[in-house]
DNA sequence: ACAGGACCTCGACA
DNA sequence: ATGTCGAGGTCCT
């Protein structure tokens, strides 16, 4: 048995914990689980996906209006219409993708805007019955092709994960102590605005509420959305709509605190840099480069730069160091590193250097496999001191220490 | 360079 | 029924 995990923009395939099962998905920010199968935006398109222990199963069963997007890459010209229900399970073939493929020519992940017009080639699918179909690029596959493009894409199922597991384990006798539970653990890479404007709204506060915060964000100033199923989907909104007049003030109506501030002071800069492009441009440099300038953002520190630099910059030895992880080092690798009493600048930077020396290149991927096995941990604990409640909502409490 | 405190909000907990 | 605490940080002294 596989399950997912949906973690604060992380996305976590977990397979076979085995232990009492009581670990569940846990939807955060924009994923949902909605019968059975997470549910959300990716691409202007309304996702439904679930896996098996080889395969991604996805159906696409909406898309959000489309609106013009120039500088937004992998937003492509939508031809379907929106507003159409479709049942899910109902006539709609599940698709599946295999989850790690070899016969990649390249080893450097690819963007999405590659991989949106590198469609020329072939593509095999299997089918839910195990018939092997073949997708090329025209007609009415196209399309298919394209959504199989954007999952590869998303869950960058390029990177074979099983030999970075293998060199973490050679190299961190921690790591390959906890590491065998939480298998097949990847980052997504995910859309750099979406993932900014998302983890300024993190700072000091909760997951369920960052959700919230999120949703609410997306109703208020998305002009782009759909209904399936009796539920409405937004796109994220565009920097340019947060960088309106009054959006600090609205913001602070509906809830954001002084995040409010951040995110109309972040999308102002943002627009005065050249809008959203800018934001993307920063992928092409350098990680220091890339993270010096998003800490220029307002309500944007060393730990929200390094969660956009790692989820949505490609920049795979980012380390985002947060109490989860501060508390990882103090209990588990307290002895390779100098101790202070708070999370200096100076320790932030060492901690992100000790673990880029230890795992190499690709650091942050492994930092979000202990990151998912002590959220795990934190889960059991959670349940198991609740068990009387007994909620209809999926209230989402946290358990302080 | 480091420590300390304020900051919005809202469930847990006492 | 109220009061305090702290949450996947950031910013300012």
């Amino acid at each position: 048995m596989t399950e997912w995990l949906l973690s604060g923009g992380r996305f976590l395939a977990v397979s076979g914990a085995g232990s009492g099962s009581d670990a569940r998905v846990r939807p955060v920010f924009r994923w949902s689980k909605i019968q059975g199968a997470l549910t959300g935006v990716l691409a202007g398109r309304v996702w439904r996906l679930s896996q098996t222990d080889t395969h991604i199963l996805y159906q696409v069963i909406g898309q959000v209006d489309n609106q013009p997007l120039p500088s937004r890459p992998g937003r492509k010209k939508q031809k379907r219409k929106s507003n159409t229900p479709i049942e899910p399970n109902n006539g709609v073939v599940e698709k599946k993708i295999k989850s790690e493929e070899k016969a990649d020519t390249k080893e450097q992940p690819k963007m999405m805007t590659q991989a949106m017009t590198s469609n020329t080639k072939v593509t095999k699918i299997k089918t839910e019955d195990g018939e092997e179909i073949t997708l090329k690029t025209e007609d009415g596959l196209a399309e298919k092709n394209i959504e199989v493009s954007i999952l590869r894409d998303y869950f960058q199922l390029d990177v074979k994960l099983t030999d970075l597991y293998e060199q973490w384990c050679k190299d961190d006798p921690h790591f390959k102590q906890v590491s065998p539970n939480f298998t097949g653990i990847r980052m997504l890479r995910q859309d750099p605005v979406e993932n900014l404007f998302s983890f300024i709204c993190s700072s000091n506060n909760h997951i369920s509420r960052i959700s919230g915060m999120v949703e609410r964000l997306c109703e208020a100033y998305s002009a782009r959305l759909c209904e399936v199923c009796g539920v409405t989907y937004y796109a994220f909104p565009t920097v340019s709509a947060l960088a309106g007049r009054g959006v600090e003030e609205r913001l602070r109506k509906l809830g954001f605190g002084y995040r409010a501030r951040y995110i109309s002071e972040t999308a102002q800069y943002i627009m005065e840099q050249g809008g959203e492009s800018w934001l993307y441009n920063l992928k092409t440099l350098p990680y220091e480069e890339a993270k010096a300038e998003l800490i220029k953002l307002s309500g944007v520190g060393a730990k929200v730069a390094d969660c956009v630099c790692l989820m949505s910059m490609d920049k795979t030895g980012a380390i985002p160091v947060d109490t989860h992880v501060w508390q990882i080092v103090n209990r588990d690798y307290k002895h390779k590193l100098g101790t202070t009493k708070t999370l200096t600048d100076k320790t932030y930077k060492e901690i992100g250097d000790f673990f880029r020396q230890l795992w190499g290149p690709y650091a942050g991927w492994a930092h979000s496999v202990l990151f998912a096995a002590d959220l795990r941990k934190f889960q059991e604990l959670k349940t198991s001191t609740e068990k009387k409640v007994d909620t209809k909502k999926s209230v989402k409490k946290k358990k302080s220490r």
